[in-house]
DNA sequence: AACGTGACACAGC
DNA sequence: AGCTGTGCCACGT
């Protein structure tokens, strides 16, 4: 039979996320809305987030952050210290939850790939 | 099928 | 300057 998927729908979109945050260079962190541009769905940073849900295995979701520089989605690591520890460790600084100087080390992938 | 939720972003107050 | 409401899309129940 046809290669029908039983999905309802492919995650594209969630690969297509994946794919974003792995091509992030090593000391650099994006937002949310960054990857939400890229990917066309600007307005629908939250599925962003929601992708980071299914993190597979090599995604460096600790460099995906809010636009505020806000790691905002540490609570969800395991344990949640990880991901300022790995941003740290990577060279960037981190302070009150905060990237320092954000927007220094910003990556915005719809310039940097394009 | 509908409602609620979610690691965001933006406008308005 | 912080809170609230709305928009967005997908997933879970």
């Amino acid at each position: 039979m046809a290669g029908k998927k039983n999905k309802t729908s492919e995650p594209n979109f969630f690969k297509d996320v994946y794919e974003v945050v792995k091509l992030i260079p090593k000391g650099r962190v994006t937002s949310y809305g960054a990857i939400a541009n890229y990917l066309g769905t600007k307005m629908s940073s939250r599925m962003v987030g929601w992708a980071m849900h299914g993190c597979p295995k090599g995604v460096p979701a600790h460099r995906v952050v809010n636009r505020n520089g806000l790691l905002t989605g540490k609570h969800h690591f395991k344990p949640p210290y990880m991901m300022q520890r790995l941003l740290e460790k990577e060279g960037i600084q981190v302070s009150k939850d905060k990237i320092v100087g954000f927007a220094d080390k910003y990556w915005n992938p719809s310039a940097e790939l394009l």
